[in-house]
DNA sequence: CATGAATGAGCCTTCATTCAT
DNA sequence: TATGAATGAAGGCTCATTCAT
């Protein structure tokens, strides 16, 4: 209940730096969001940039949580490639306004905050990687390099966050199962 | 010889908009990379803003000077899907940094060029849904929606702005032909 | 006093436009002259050429509305129309920074304010125009083309603010009355 | 012939001086309109502010020198008012691009230009003056302060220059007759 | 808590002028 | 003469942040 006032200017950073992007946001557009002073604004936050910090680490703590949960399940290398492969593209697009902060904004923070994403970015990956490198190594999946398979996964995923929108032809749902059958079988007929 | 100097300003532009970002750099930036006070970068160019304008519109049209190349070939759909995909693949990692510029700053150019650039991205969009529609009702490839189908793969390459770097473990061109076949044939084993 | 402070900018920008004119007085003379920063300025304004309409919209009123209660009297035409330039001449005389930016300087506001202030000039010509008119009907004046004659008594009127000097020879009300005469009877005797 | 190229600047000037203000006229503005770089115009010129000093004194040059002549001639002060108001009215409307320089853009000179300007203009005001008191003497005009009635009778004709138009209503030497009459009767039937 | 005045650095751009060619 | 590259100072304005009230 405290919070709340924190997490309306929270919500208002991620709606305005999502549409006009961080730079092009000011503290002004934010306290007009919320109806506050600009100068009261830093009753609740330290900087602008801090904004962009939590709203960047957290979106990207949701996507690793997720995955970790995957990860450790008890099932094939194929099932668990399904399953991030669907969690990924529904997380992506059931929140567009933050995925896109983390995706375009993230290289605006300065380095110490930046190092921090990239550090959970990374280790995202290297659990991408592990999956794959597990199909691999078990000969469900055909052998290659883990860590690119997985980057080249996440990109087709991830800018989905330039194109899906609400209430198109499909769910994303619908679309996340679609991609993850693409990656699974290819598209060519065999 | 006689351009050398504006080739100058916009590679330093180039270098910079990629490393720091459009809003970051600053045309004093700009003028220090060329050795220039700021005043005189206004003999060669008419504002910040053109520069971003030329780099990303110069960008976009190359990708799709080739792509038409492509489309207009007497092959299948599978050849031309191969294609497409390596030279996607080459250009975004050949010139990383203007690439960097139009995926992830076109977006700040105010509302005119931008439209610009949307109209050419829609139009190398459509010509990628077209090949696959194509290979779709050839049988060639499995039936789906060839724009959902067309905006994955190209997610899936466009995404190497942000990992892929010269020097590495492989040549770009071996990555590209190892993602041909992540799509053409799925990561499973039949 | 609470808009006290904007009070001191408008008039800061009075005094500094009216001695080295709008275009030669800078943000930065304004805000040394009040005490501020030149960014400090902005919260009180939007821009330089707001003060200019500002000042120019408010001088050209005054003189509208002084002149309005006239035309309403209840007086023959001959006693608006030295009430008209009394009160006209005085009135630049009085004050003659505004006056001064109003004639000298509205011409450098943007076309669209500056549309508005040709406007009031207009009605303002106007109404001295329809007392003169008025004069000629009822055979006190001459007969004439009153829109010229206005426009003739108003620049030996206006002028007064080039040659004008508190503390001079005379009051300002005494040659106002001087030029009244010189009006009325001509220069001549009869 | 090889003052040509000095004379198109110096028209130029006057066009633009009068259509933007002295300050709002760049001198690419002026290279423009005479189809020369700028860099060049200061083979013909050493600066802008030349440009207004030879333009404000070529003007006030003209009017000494036709009132001069006046002055000299062997009428009555009542005959030499009414050449000097039509010689006056006349040159302010036949030239008024130059007039308005000369009346809106002197006070743009710096000190010791703005300084001849001045002397040159007292020394006109000081022939009209002279006009005015022969007639008190000689009991032609009513009496009164001459110099006053010289700025008022100089301020109600200077003032055409912003509203006068050729191709109006009048020529401008009716209008300047019917000035000269108001002046001479005043604008009351007696 | 909230305000809103104030800061100070920085931004993009303009411009009169100079000068080597 | 004419060019056009280059300067360097200045201009109007924005903005994240601070702080006394």
């Amino acid at each position: 209940m405290e919070n709340s006032k924190y997490h309306e200017i929270a919500e208002a950073a991620v709606q305005l730096f999502n549409k006009k992007g961080y730079h092009a946001t000011s503290m002004q557009d934010i306290a007009d969001y919320v109806g506050l002073q600009k100068g009261s604004l830093y009753h609740y936050i330290s900087s602008k940039e801090e904004l962009l910090e939590r709203i960047t680490s957290e979106s990207i703590s949701g996507f690793v949580r997720e995955l970790e949960r995957i990860v450790k399940k008890d099932i094939s290398a194929k099932e668990k490639l399904e399953q991030a492969i669907l969690m990924h593209f529904t997380r992506v697009t059931d929140n567009i306004p933050m995925t896109t902060i983390l995706l375009r904004e993230s290289f605006s923070l300065s380095d110490d905050p930046h190092e921090l994403i990239k550090k959970a970015t990374d280790h995202y990956l290297n659990l991408w990687s592990q999956i794959i490198e597990e199909g691999m190594k078990s000969g469900e999946f055909k052998s290659g390099d883990p860590r690119i398979a997985a980057l080249t996964i996440l990109g087709s995923c991830n800018w989905a966050y330039r194109w899906y929108q609400e209430g198109g032809k499909y769910e994303n749902v619908e679309i996340a199962k679609y991609v993850t059958n693409m990656w699974i079988q290819g598209i060519i007929f065999v």
